[in-house]
DNA sequence: TGTACATCAGTGAACGCGCGTTCACTGATGTAC
DNA sequence: TGTACATCAGTGAACGCGCGTTCACTGATGTAC
């Protein structure tokens, strides 16, 4: 095994600048975040990065696919937990959605209110389309197979609005009262939030 | 009737710069914003701001005042125009608070989704809480005089996200099914949307 | 009504700073023979 | 196994840029007498 701190090549750089990338989001904001302090942060040189990324766009570039991707999997997490139905996994996927936004704040700023990515890139919008598909399906399945398509993107919007309400609204601050509320007592509340906009299971 | 062109003394540099920098917003973004680029497009010298405002985030944080005083004379216009019980009041107010952030952008996207302004100011968050004391009293009406707090919580907690949702998607381009459907239907999407969420009106 | 003076809002040159970007370079690694 | 060489990932000095901030200044306005 060998001492980073021997190596003059780095080993595996663009993976440790985009580490660096999401601390330097963390500590500065999107609004303060620099190519260079991520060179710092990841121990190299301010010139290196450009070695893996074009600039500081492609980075964040490359830092949104990498949280839609994440994004992605917590909510995919939350459903495999949950018991087999509809209903309960559409439930437990807003839960992960918003999960997401409380544990990873900086990344979640990101991939939603920010223009800095380049969204036009193929792997950040094929990360994006992926995490949506995935909420439109389980809306869809909740919904049921015949539903007329008007109630669908209903029910989508709806749902997809309320989850993505608290979730932001948690992330800047606003619904501290939600945030206060010891462990147990946020979850219900919580359930009992997104709950009331699910579309009831049809049985067809 | 003085020409604005022959005067050195401006008038009122600090409105005009208060528009300046919401036009800066617009075109800019918050990430891209500068004092001077505020100063050139109020015509006056890079140095001048400065006797108006101590730093951007001074600017900033008087825009964003700014922001939550319209963004709540919107909610009230609606409100005003509705039919006069608690129900639609507040749907009204939702479809204002949607319709702020659809025509308001940039303004939207500072007051909610930046940490460039700075909250601990007196005017500003005298601003905030009154935008959000409205809205909270308009879901205590509509949940009843005697509602256990609980219950409260839940409500405000509820139409707040879900409205919330419908415009910071909107907002940054990510519910394009709603808005791009006609005029009328659009409205009955959204009332059908967030009329969902609102508690049922208690008659006691 | 006229003059002197204080005040205030603007100018524009200057500064230091951190940024992104470029460039010649150097050290490490992998491969051909 | 050893040597020569190409390739690649990093360094660090240099640059130009736009930023915020400061400063001595100047022009306009209001007021005292």
């Amino acid at each position: 095994m060998e001492m980073a701190r021997d190596k003059y090549h780095h080993g595996d750089l663009r993976q440790a600048l985009l580490e660096a990338a999401e601390e330097e989001l963390k500590e500065k904001g999107v609004e303060g975040f620099t190519l260079r302090g991520c060179a710092k942060r990841a121990g190299v040189s301010h010139a290196a990065p450009a070695h893996h990324f074009k600039d500081a766009t492609a980075l964040l570039t490359a830092l949104a696919a990498l949280g839609f991707r994440r994004f992605l999997e917590v909510q995919i997490k939350y459903k495999d937990a949950a018991p087999p139905n509809p209903r309960d996994r559409m439930l437990a996927s807003g839960l992960g959605y918003i999960d997401f936004a409380q544990k990873h704040t900086a990344l979640f700023r990101l991939i939603f209110s920010s223009d800095r990515p380049d969204y036009a890139d193929a792997e950040l919008s094929h990360a994006s389309e992926a995490a949506f598909t995935d909420m439109m399906q389980g809306v869809r399945a909740l919904s049921g197979g015949n539903a007329p398509e008007e109630k669908v993107m209903i029910d989508v919007a709806a749902t997809w609005a309320m989850v993505h309400g608290v979730a932001d609204l948690i992330n800047s601050g606003k619904l501290k009262m939600l945030g206060a509320l010891p462990e147990e007592a946020r979850r219900k509340a919580l359930v009992a939030i997104v709950d009331r906009v699910l579309p009831p299971a049809t049985t067809d």
